[in-house]
DNA sequence: GCGGATTGTGTAAACGATTACAGAGGTGCG
DNA sequence: CGCACCTCTGTAATCGTTTACACAATCCGC
């Protein structure tokens, strides 16, 4: 079928071995000898089998990722993220997304055994022990943004819940004491952090609390819906946080569509500030969630911790966010805030 | 270090070809051996090692997708979409991406060699014979919306420029005589066949065209800068056809800052229809691509060829766009067209 | 009770690479 | 000249599977 080493050697007039260590740059070989092979390899279009390499050498120079059913932008910019970082050092990446129940990731994780040297984890559906049951001892993984990583793995995640209490604050600070929260899906990790930083600070700020907590699962179309319960309470909150950018836009459109004026009548804030989130009118007062930066980083402790060996101590690192401050709370006067306010996601 | 099948046979006492027989369901085996087998196996939490399997099955069960450099939702949606079908057939997916110049490119083909069953190809750099150069004689490869993949290769497009036809009637339909061209980056395929099908249809329409077509790279930044282009010019259009959203949400915003307004004082329109089209004011019309389906009718087909050798002859297809009309351009009075319209997105 | 299936299992040869080891030839030095 | 030491190359073992083939035991119909 293709071509394989041995037809390379016979060409070239010299052994597999030989072969092999011009390939590799291995060992000593003669100029002349390294040169008929090479132009050998090449007329023949040779290219090394990776199966049958890694079978020897124990080394894929392969990354496994682990994706949850995931919706918008998050997904492409965690793998360019981490696409980039392990590029730079040479590896490739195994991706495997669209699991959504245990039993399914659980094969996934399996799959993977002897076609990856590591692990990117991000569905929050497999659980360490679960890990654990289905991977050779000492496998490295390094988990992102899954709940209960305690101690097992390494673990990466943003810090949700400080950018959240963060948001509050400010918009505590600019006069709001009516602040409804938009939640995100009740299973997501994400999710639940924003929401728990939302309360934290409302407590801390002595804000209101009655009924202000609207369902959502971060889509567009939730946030769109949210705006009649929004509407139909007794009372208005004077700003609505959403647990991500794609339910406060989804909001943001609703309340125009009934001549609500944002931010004069109600200000909105979002999460995640997506690319978009600066081009709506008015643009989107967020939350920067250094999604690339989460990806890289992940490549780079799995791929350190692939080089030296099994880690020192399990670590676990959290990525900070930062407010980012637009027209749609009324801080500014409609100036928009243009690219030099750093892109970060081109 | 990671346990092998002659562990499991050592430990079930019957010989690695038992073991094999049981866990692939081949060939006679009694009941209890089988049960003794299983059991050790699962105690040892053996995982075969698809390497060493794939060198002598000669199949992986894995496809390789070939992503150029990708901004947006395309990349995410396309990878579902190709995820999803594989994932059905009992295929991984092997991804890389980010990859811009050709050297790097066709390096990437070659590392797939011996990892990957098939290729999906979506890099407009990969010329095809520089594919053919650095593949296996025969080697199964589809290629999506890349240039010139006339004869060499199965290929996959979506139709761009029947879909820009399409848009530009619409809008002259409505009324518009000048309408200005937002382009995409030169090189890019889709960019190009949607200015040819503005510029068809432009002129089929006897429409004007004096320095109506303006440069763009498909972000929304480039959208947002236009807007000072068509404001400078002396004659400005009745209605802007930007050839995807961001772009056009780019210049929404743009327009909307300076108190232009949209549809009334000028009409846009957009291509793609990115989920956040419909959820911005006055929601976006726009040309539907089918980017999930495009991916899973690549790895359908690229599938198909696995299976069945190599295919009869070269095949061609091309996925049909569809208009979506929303208000942006003056059609509907502020109604907003619901989810019912098709999500195709979710 | 005897050939011929049938069933259950083991032995060993692939698959395509890497690499330890050894050997051949040349060189430098005492 | 002999010895140690390079440089260059080949032989063969190895990685973890699958599977063709061989063989033993059991079963069946006569």
């Amino acid at each position: 079928m293709s071509v394989t080493i041995r037809e390379v050697a016979r060409e070239a007039l010299v052994s597999v071995a030989t072969v092999s260590r011009v390939l590799n740059g291995k060992g000593p070989v003669h100029a002349d000898t390294a040169r008929r092979i090479r132009s050998a390899a090449k007329s023949l279009h040779y290219v090394p089998h990776g199966g049958a390499r890694s079978l020897i050498t124990r080394r894929t120079t392969t990354l496994g990722v682990l994706l949850p059913e995931l919706y918008g932008e998050f997904f492409s910019e965690l793998i360019r993220g981490i696409d980039v970082c392990a590029r730079r050092k040479g590896f490739h990446l195994l991706v495997s997304s669209s699991h959504s129940d245990r039993a399914e990731s659980e094969e996934m994780v399996r799959a993977m055994r002897g076609r990856v040297d590591g692990l990117i984890v991000l569905s929050p559906d497999v659980r360490p022990h679960a890990l654990k049951a289905n991977l050779p001892e000492k496998f490295p993984v390094v988990l992102v943004n899954t709940a209960g990583g305690r101690g097992s793995f390494d673990s990466l995640t943003v810090d949700n819940f400080g950018g959240a209490v963060e948001m509050v604050r400010h918009l505590a600070g600019l006069g709001h004491r009516r602040i409804d929260f938009l939640e995100g899906p009740a299973a997501n990790r994400d999710a639940s952090e924003r929401l728990r930083g939302y309360r934290q600070a409302r407590s801390e700020q002595g804000l209101e609390t009655s009924g202000v907590e609207i369902p959502g699962d971060f889509r567009e179309e939730s946030g769109y819906e949210a705006c009649r319960r929004i509407l139909a309470a007794r009372r208005r909150p004077s700003a609505v946080f959403a647990a991500n950018d794609s339910m406060a836009l989804g909001l943001l459109c609703a309340f125009q569509e009934k001549g609500i004026r944002v931010p004069q009548d109600v200000a909105i804030a979002g999460f995640d500030d997506i690319p978009i989130a600066r081009y709506v009118t008015p643009p989107l007062t967020s939350v920067r969630v250094p999604i690339a930066e989460l990806g890289a980083r992940a490549a780079e402790l799995l791929i350190a911790g692939l080089e030296s060996g099994p880690a020192p101590g399990r670590r676990r690192e959290t990525l900070p966010t930062h407010l980012v401050v637009r027209s749609s709370c009324g801080e500014l006067d409609g100036a928009r805030p243009r690219s030099a306010s750093g892109t970060g996601y081109g």
